[in-house]
DNA sequence: TAGATTGTTAATCGATTAACAATC
DNA sequence: TAGATTGTTAATCGATTAACAATC
């Protein structure tokens, strides 16, 4: 077990999850490096690396039983133990993570909205109530929150920030688009900027008319 | 001008132009790899590497010009070049996207949305005429549309994209968190993974626990 | 001119790939 | 046993950081 795994690791072990998940669903029980190498075009050597980050999951000779590196690597991620989190904005962005989003599978539940709007207010989606957005700090002073998913206007950004980190929020999802530029401690942001995403593509594509580029991506 | 950019530093040219963007915005005219450098936590050598894989925005001894210097990132992520795209699916999601994402900035302009549901057939979202989703490949076949943004269910993916990539379109804004397994051709997939963004912030907060690590990312 | 800051080369660091002994 | 494939060490490659001459 290595003494500090990095961010690139991580960040594929989603992806090898979601992979072995499809796996596990088509009835496959096993797989190797080689295999898996060809299906997310990633070295066989890269995905040994990876996997051992996090200890023997392997049989040498034999490879990886489906279910149980499945297991593995949902609980390095830590899936099973449940995170609370609220939505603060409930537009149609808020509403689609609400009503589609599985959040479960990522070991969080979502258990309350917030929103501005009076027109909202006391309705639910998938279950989960929308509160008024003044009671936020309230709710977060009586319940245990640790993630908010903003997805609300900009200009809000800031303030809603810096609220809900002095109470006790350790995790902030944002889909504003916008940076976050504020005094948090050391709650974390994770940053859904499409933008930053839609033009990647974007570079790509162009490039392709003069250079004919190859390129397969993930964000 | 280097001879291949690699794919890390074309994914932080979005963020540069946003921070510029922000800057310009607040009427900075001027500044410089240290002045970037401690507002987006990369080093100043870093930022004026990646700067001149594209050639001499900067001067010596003064620094950069902040509009000069946005529009040079905006040339070279080629937003000037309008790409036309097609919104497949129109529920949350895809109304969320018509409605709040600005496509314009990213130099993307959607033509039109498509989905199954009878009831949408006609209207708008944002101008954009939602079509009957039978209509599709028709439309391909009449007008240039570069890219299409999946936010239908993952059911309908591989044949939609298999359509889509026999037709014309070079480049997948891929929002159904699940992978394409499909024969593409040289069409571009960018992969909006929102369960790996959101695995990868749960991941850290759960290790603060423990190990009370620091962090701080970028998706 | 003196001070500042770039553009760019060189040094370092880390991540990926290759190789192979261990072992199922 | 022979064949396969891991776990892991060593080699390579690329990206980041440091340093500094060029020059505004």
């Amino acid at each position: 077990m290595k003494y500090r795994i990095s961010a690139n690791v991580i960040r594929r072990l989603p992806r090898y999850l979601r992979r072995l998940t499809g796996m596990e669903r088509a009835g496959e029980e096993r797989t190797s490096s080689r295999d898996l190498s060809s299906a997310m075009g990633l070295t066989a050597s890269q995905i040994r690396q990876d996997l051992n980050c996090f200890g023997g999951f392997g049989q040498q000779g034999y490879g990886y039983r489906v279910r149980e590196l499945r297991e593995g690597i949902a609980a390095v991620l830590g899936i099973g133990e449940t995170l609370r989190a609220v939505v603060v904005g409930v537009g149609n962005l808020g509403r689609a993570l609400l009503a589609n989003f599985r959040f479960d599978e990522c070991g969080v539940e979502v258990t309350a909205a917030f929103d501005a709007d009076p027109a909202l207010i006391g309705r639910r989606v998938s279950e989960v109530p929308i509160l008024e957005s003044d009671a936020l700090e309230g709710y977060l002073k009586e319940n245990p929150v640790d993630v908010i998913v903003l997805t609300l206007p900009r200009k809000f950004v800031k303030d809603v920030s810096e609220l809900a980190a002095r109470n006790g929020v350790r995790g902030i999802w944002n889909f504003t688009g916008s940076d976050i530029d504020a005094d948090l401690g050391d709650t974390i942001v994770e940053n859904v900027h499409l933008s930053d995403s839609l033009l990647t593509l974007g570079y790509y594509l162009r490039g392709r008319t003069s250079e004919n580029q190859s390129h397969k991506e993930e964000t």
